[in-house]
RNA sequence: GGGUCGCUAGCUCAAUCAGGCAGAGCAACGGACUCUUAAUCCGUAGGUUCAGGGUUCGAUUCCCUGGCGACCCA
């Protein structure tokens, strides 16, 4: 056996958890030797020695536990080795359950084994990591830490859970589509690229699992959901990051407006189990995610926010005065950009952040959901809504487009739009259509950005906080 | 893409305004200590001040360029 192998044994027998120590002993009064053995493992996270006696505090997953080290019962040269121990050395600890002089529960301990030393220095002990990029590059320091880094992890793994449960309990089956796509579709946006050496072919990861989602509903699968990662080539911002999570559904047989019931019931599920709170106050006011959502369209949100009222100039097909009423509200356009494009930009920029209550926002132009169904009443519009919470957007609602000619038009409108300079419009998928042309049942369909509604629940300031490996440039030059 | 701010020891921060020996606490290392728990006490060591250039007798400090990040805006 080689020096390296003694040094970094391959396992550890351990009898209990802190948690399970602590609970199991929790009454025991000073001073007490409980005769108990227990054996134990986990991070140091202090050392303090004291002569003939040292003390150390012992971390798992579990808790915190104090482990008393005396020279009497140890011997010289396993208390040398004791006060060799550094802050951060994960170490197996064998002993008996005591509580000292002072009440603190201990393991008095017969034997400690170093599991892997820490070759370098743990944070600083109770400022702990602050900044915030060495928090994102070192989030497994961060997780050693700060407690709110933890809470993010069991929060994500509590919506995750919840969602899971409901959709389950609703008759809704998980799948999993394709990340890799000849063609990306199923959402406006720019696709990263890559290329597959063997069949010699370019291919992109998914900005969205729709089309495929939809595929499984022309297939006979009537209730389908995917946790899915998509990714989406463009700027970082607190809202946005390259790679993020979606929680994408679809329901056959449903509308938008099912859809929209069955994501509030969503919501308040993941936020009961993440926070346990329906009222969270973010932005300086209560956001009650318990109350029926409100439903209101486009105009209505942006003549709230900005007191314009844009249903004249739209209903008389006015675009100079649409036009016109954007450059009043400071609202960039660009030249190509269809009326429904105009309009859909002027509520992002003027009203979509001035919605802190949970909120529907429908009456999507057909320009801009090219995957929505046509609105059954109201021409120029679609069955689409998004679901905006707390001034960000967070999941949008689909009755799901089910027309294949229908469908081919739309295709034809985004192609006409990415000719005219916009590079995140949808490319045809022939595929896609001839599915569609087998006939897809009718559906509603949701996405929620989990990112999004992580954040908001934690009360995090950026999307970062809540992705555990935030996508960052390399640190140095060549590093990384 | 634009603006503002930040980057100093392993960590948390001073020193920067108004240029004058780069410091403290914790961590590390050596020592004392039989009930500590932010242990305490004595001592030691620790620096490419993000990088490069400029101004200056002298630059962490002023100027320029670049890197990385944060916030706001688009």
């Amino acid at each position: 056996m080689t020096e390296s192998s003694d040094a970094y044994p391959y396992r550890f027998e351990r009898t209990s958890s802190v948690g399970r120590l602590r609970e199991r002993f929790s009454e025991l009064a000073a001073g007490v030797e409980s005769g108990a053995a227990a054996s134990i493992a986990g991070r140091l996270r202090t050392v303090r020695t004291h002569g003939k006696l040292a003390f150390a505090d012992l971390e798992d997953a579990s808790g915190r536990i104090q482990l008393f080290a005396q020279r009497d019962i140890l011997g010289e040269e396993a208390m040398e080795d004791f006060a060799r121990l550094s802050v951060g050395d994960v170490v197996g600890a064998e002993g008996e359950v005591v509580t000292t002089r002072r009440g603190e529960l201990s393991l008095k301990v017969a034997r400690v084994t170093v599991l892997a030393p820490c070759l370098r220095s743990m944070p600083e002990k109770w400022h702990g990591m602050t900044e915030i990029e060495s928090r994102y590059r070192q989030r497994y320091l961060d997780l050693l830490v700060n407690p709110a880094a933890r809470e993010v992890v069991t929060g994500r793994a509590a919506a995750n859970g919840a969602a899971r449960r409901m959709l389950e309990e609703r008759g809704f089956i998980e799948v999993e589509t394709p990340i890799l796509h000849p063609l990306a579709g199923g959402a406006v946006a720019r696709p990263f690229k890559t290329h597959h050496n063997a069949l010699d072919m370019d291919l992109f990861l998914r900005i969205a699992p729709e089309l495929y989602l939809k595929r499984l509903l022309i297939g006979g699968l009537e209730r389908v959901y995917e946790l899915n990662r998509s990714f989406r080539n463009e700027g970082v911002s607190s809202r946005h990051n390259p790679e993020y999570t979606m929680l994408e559904a679809y329901e056959a047989y449903a509308d938008y407006q099912d859809t929209m019931s069955l994501v509030e019931d969503l919501v308040r599920a993941i936020a009961a189990a993440v926070t346990g709170s329906l009222q969270p106050t973010r932005l300086g006011e209560t956001i009650d995610l318990e109350a029926t959502f409100r439903r209101i369209t486009m105009f209505e949100a942006v003549e709230e926010a900005a007191g314009v009222d844009l249903r004249p100039a739209w209903d008389a097909r006015d675009d100079d005065r649409l036009r016109a009423s954007a450059g009043e509200l400071g609202v960039d356009l660009h030249p190509a950009w269809a009326r429904g494009k105009v309009m859909a930009e002027i509520f992002e920029s003027c009203a979509e952040r001035t919605l802190l209550q949970p909120t529907f926002v429908a009456g999507f132009p057909v320009e801009v959901s090219p995957l929505a169904k046509a609105h059954r009443s109201i021409e120029g519009f679609t069955e689409h809504a998004d679901l905006v919470i707390a001034g960000v957007e967070m999941c949008p609602c689909y009755s799901e487009l089910n027309d294949p000619a229908e469908q081919r038009r739309r295709f034809e409108q985004q192609a006409q739009a990415r000719s005219q300079g916009d590079e995140e419009a949808s490319l045809p998928d022939e595929d896609f259509l001839e599915a569609l042309s087998y006939g897809m049942p009718p559906a509603g369909g949701f996405g929620l950005g989990v990112d999004r509604l992580l954040s908001f629940l934690l009360g995090a300031s950026s999307i970062r906080e809540v992705i555990l490996f935030p996508t960052l440039r390399p640190s140095a030059p060549g590093g990384g």
